[in-house]
Parts: structure tokens; C-alpha cells; sequence
DNA sequence: TTGAATGCAAATCGTTTGCATCTCA
DNA sequence: TGAGATGCAAACGATTTGCATTCAA
């Protein structure tokens, strides 16, 4: 998979690059979540799109499917916060997450190098796979605030 | 929370030493989860109750009620697996899973000491957490049957 | 021009819930 | 006996889909 880099990439530079027709919808969500650096759900996605005047309303089947085919396309990347809906962010920037389990509250975190070996130790121990594409890695706890 | 040994333990004393009241739905639940040792859906564990002949009928809302009270109550945990369903097994053993995303295939692994080494490194240089409860980790490939 | 994208409304499906009834302790 | 457990059916809520219309290329 290509390397996305949404710094210096503008959305449609981006789409266009991974073969999406440009659209209004696409250019406005994938902004979205260039500018905003947190995992946003698909409501919350139609929440910000009502608020831009710059742009008419976007239904909410369209925001399903174009999440969906972003995710598809490698731009987006799907999480599991043990939340109620799905969440999305930016695949470019390999992270995980904290979550508290009380307010919900999302910190980042960056992997550290050793969980390479970790994954690769693990792997080489498996009878049925023989190497792995993804992993999940979400920590819980309750955070400082709500403490 | 207290440790439960599910290979000494009978479902009834179990549930008991629990706290919870014994009827033929928890007793008939927690046996499927002890003998099959594979994480399980809802909907896996009433197909299982229907061929059970020494067991009336068991509705599908009591399930659900049970998994999550088992949950709750420390007896199950609930993972996830990428798939459309909540996915449930006895928390009794910590583990984790490689998912094959193309057949469905689930194996567990161990994880390694070391994993609990970079945890702790990771809350230590969260600013927003000092402990963190649980983690997921769970790996996704294709399994050697489906390559 | 044309196949893909969108809007709209209805459908889907896993899961939850209200309520009457039953049952374990 | 009484609080909690269950069955049943309806509700719920996130997500998906069919179809007619619109639009990017």
C-alpha cells in the first residue's frame, strides 16, 4: 500500500492519487479528518458536515459509504474503542489508543520498537498463519480526571 | 478479582462462589463455554442450547442477559474479533487471537512477559493515564489454509 | 455520455427492553 | 414468599441497501 502523507497532500491530490472520482462528499469528509487528529465516528462525521456552510447537507448513507470505501482504499483505518459505534482515523499515522472507560476520554500512543519483535516472536510460534497484516492495541483504564 | 479455575470448578459452584442464583440457563450457558474452549457468539451459544436435548428451549434475550451478566460479573469477557458479532470466552485464561480475515479462522496465543513491560512503558509516558485496566491485542492475516 | 456517486426511505440485524409470568433460595 | 430470572414481542440503533436521480470525467 502507497504511502499517504496528509501533510503536504491536499484531499483531492489524495483522492485522486488512490483512483476516487472527486467529489463534494469525499473532499469535505476527508478533510474532516485531516484537520481533526482524532478517531471520529460516522455520526460525528455528519454532525461537522452540517455545520459547514460551505458545503449542502450530506446524507448520512452517502458518509456510510464513503467511510466504507475509504477504509477499502487504505485511507481510513477502522477501530475498536469498545464504544457502541465504529471509529475512524487516518491510516498514514501508525498509532494506538488509551481509552477511559468512564468519560471516554482517547489518548494516543505511539508503539514502541520492541512490539515488532513481540509480534514477530508470536507469529513465529503460530502453527496456521505464517505472518500477520494487522494487530489491535487498545489499552482501558480510567484516566486521571475521572479518578 | 478472583481467580476461577474452570477445569476443577463445576458450572453450579462456580456461579454460586459468584453470587449468582443457579438455573438451568446459567448452568447450561457456562458448561458450552467451559467445554467448548473457543471464543463464542450469542448466537453460536443458542444454536448450541437448541441441540442440547437435557435443556427446554432458552430464550434468545435470556442469552444475552446471561452473557452480559456473566460479563459483568467477571465470568466471560467479551473480544473483538472484526467481525459483525460480539465474540465471548471465559476469562479465567488470559490470551489473545490471529484472526484470519479471509476464512475466520481463530487461534490463541500467549503473550509474551515482556508485553507487561511495554505496557507500564506506555502509561508511563501517558499524560492523561497512571494505570491502565485491560488491553486488546488481537492480530489479523491469512491463515496458511487460506494462502 | 455513462458509469459511478448520491439522496431518500425502507430494510436489516445484532442487541436491548418492558412487562407478565415463573422460579430459585 | 419475594426478588430475581425468563419468555415473548416489540423497540432500538447503527449500518446497509434498492432504486431513482444526479454528477464527475
Amino acid at each position: 500500500m502507497e504511502d499517504i502523507n496528509t501533510e503536504e497532500l491536499n484531499t483531492d491530490i489524495l483522492l485522486k492519487k488512490k483512483g476516487y472520482k472527486i467529489t463534494p462528499a469525499r473532499t469535505a469528509i476527508l478533510d474532516i479528518f485531516i484537520k481533526n487528529k482524532i478517531p471520529l465516528t460516522a455520526y460525528e462525521i455528519c454532525k461537522k458536515l452540517d455545520k459547514l456552510k460551505t458545503i449542502g447537507d450530506i446524507n448520512e448513507a452517502t458518509v456510510y459509504r464513503t467511510l466504507s470505501s475509504f477504509e477499502k482504499g487504505g485511507i481510513l483505518k477502522k477501530i475498536d474503542l469498545r464504544k457502541d459505534r465504529a471509529y475512524f482515523e487516518l491510516s498514514n499515522d501508525h498509532h494506538h489508543h488509551i481509552v477511559c472507560t468512564n468519560c471516554g476520554e482517547i489518548e494516543d500512543f505511539k508503539e514502541s520498537n520492541e512490539m515488532e519483535i513481540i509480534l514477530s516472536q508470536i507469529v513465529k510460534k503460530s502453527s496456521k498463519f505464517k505472518n500477520i497484516k494487522e494487530h489491535s492495541l487498545e489499552l482501558f483504564g480510567i484516566c486521571r480526571a475521572c479518578n
